[in-house]
DNA sequence: AACATTGTATCTCAATAGCGAACATATATC
DNA sequence: GATATATGTTCGCTATTGAGATACAATGTT
């Protein structure tokens, strides 16, 4: 049970920065960032967007309210294929189709 | 190479709604989601995020203008990947990054 | 104790998100 | 083919985003 704006605090402090760190990595400003850890504002998907990258993390992470989900291999996997050519995608399927066949 | 407003309007018709209808749907107002469909406003996190569970797709799939990747692919991947022991998550995370590591 | 860094809080302000309602066009029904 | 009716398009309005400035409280550093 944690919101965005707590998830962004836990994962801004996971890499040890500060707001106006943060700010600058990502183009905000830290008032705002702060009022976002706070809960007091309605990110646009943008602004989000650019968060998330920079964690590593996904945006339907960060806005569902409800689940705590720690943010697993399998969701980091799926961001950084997510970034990758509709070719490299394909290959990386293949490999793991080759690779775990058996476990299925 | 489509848009957010291009990827909204797809999913529209393919549901055969009328911007009325869809607005209903999704607490928003069919102007708006016009104008999303037309691609001059930059909606919020919540206001995208009730649009792409409505569609039953991801925030990161609407969000990304990149390239015409279908995006199955990596919904596909990571259903795989996270069926997977944690120990070959971690060889598939490690494998990506090796092949791809110059790939930003 | 003086100083630097960070977090908390508030205010101003331009830009615009998101809505309602009017207007336009397509499609159906007679 | 005239006229309803559903659907699409445009526009003005208000509330809110997000930047920037500033102030002050904690907290640490020297």
């Amino acid at each position: 049970m944690s919101t965005i704006g707590e998830k962004l605090r836990k994962l801004r402090k996971e890499k040890g920065l500060s707001l106006d760190e943060l700010a600058k990595e990502t183009q905000s400003s830290k008032s705002y960032l702060w009022e976002l850890e706070k809960g007091t504002k309605n990110p646009s998907a943008e602004k989000l967007s650019e968060l998330a990258k920079y964690f590593g993390v996904t945006l339907d992470y960060l806005i569902k309210e409800n689940e705590n989900k720690t943010f697993d291999t399998a969701q980091r996997i799926f961001t950084r294929v997510n970034n990758l050519s509709e070719d490299d995608q394909k290959k990386i399927e293949s490999i793991i189709e080759t690779l775990f066949s058996d476990k299925k």
